[in-house]
DNA sequence: GCGACAG
DNA sequence: ATCTTGTCGC
């Protein structure tokens, strides 16, 4: 396991961070597909805070898309950059899971985040950011539908309604089980939205959260119980 | 001005 | 995110 420090420019307030993203904005690529489902890498990406001890971790899963099995992890830890601010939470996420990124022995191929891409107050979420600094194809995969609206999608898997900001259509609630509360899914960098979601169901054969979130989400709880 | 609000 | 046991159901 790496560990990290914050970079020496990191934005403190949060009126710098919100420039930042301004900033970055324009470097977000929409019309690429991205690569097809079921094909090559994927790789969850996810962070577990000790606010108390100021300590995060953050780990990357590689799977292969087409049988789910586990390929390649790795674990970062650092101290928290930023604190949680709704619409910033790049910012406390980012510097931990680019070391765990570049910790991989291998290339992760489309990185799947816990969190927003295009679904964000000002167009730039996690899943954006994290795609603009790396170059890679990246998908927001969210548990909650933030601040933007939505219709019930219908019960069976698979099916979606647009998760809106007024009227426009910033990501997708998509139905991974039957009958199940949806994800929410958007557009990071380098992915359309049905791609998007072409990926999401297929990492989510059994349960309501992508395989790779899961798994990602388990290594990084179990990386912060190592160091605190 | 106040509340809501990804993780 | 995190604090947290048992419990209902397939």
């Amino acid at each position: 396991m790496t560990t990290v420090r914050t970079p020496a420019d990191w934005p403190v307030t949060e009126e710098e961070a919100r420039a930042v993203q301004d900033a970055l904005r324009a470097r977000v690529v929409l019309d690429e597909p991205g690569p097809p489902p079921g094909t090559g890498h994927v790789t969850g990406v996810d962070v577990a805070y000790d606010d108390e001890r100021d300590v995060v971790a953050a780990a990357a899963v590689v799977l292969d898309a087409a049988s789910l099995d586990v390929v390649a992890e790795a674990t970062a830890v650092g101290r928290i950059s930023f604190p949680y601010v709704p619409g910033l939470l790049a910012f406390r996420e980012i510097p931990t899971v680019l070391a765990a990124l570049a910790a991989l022995p291998c290339e992760p191929g489309l990185v799947v985040c816990d969190g927003y891409g295009l679904a964000h107050p000002r167009r730039f979420g996690l899943a954006s950011h994290l795609g603009v600094l790396t170059g890679l194809p990246t998908i927001g995969v969210a548990k909650n539908p933030f601040t933007f609206t939505h219709d019930e999608p219908d019960t069976p898997r698979g099916s979606t309604a647009p998760l809106l900001a007024g009227r426009e259509e910033v990501g997708r609630a998509l139905r991974t089980r039957d009958g199940v509360k949806p994800v929410f899914v958007s557009v990071g960098h380098r992915v359309s939205l049905d791609n998007a979601c072409a990926h999401t169901l297929a990492l989510a054969p059994a349960y309501r959260l992508p395989e790779t979130t899961r798994r990602a989400d388990a290594l990084c709880r179990r990386a912060l119980g190592e160091v605190s």
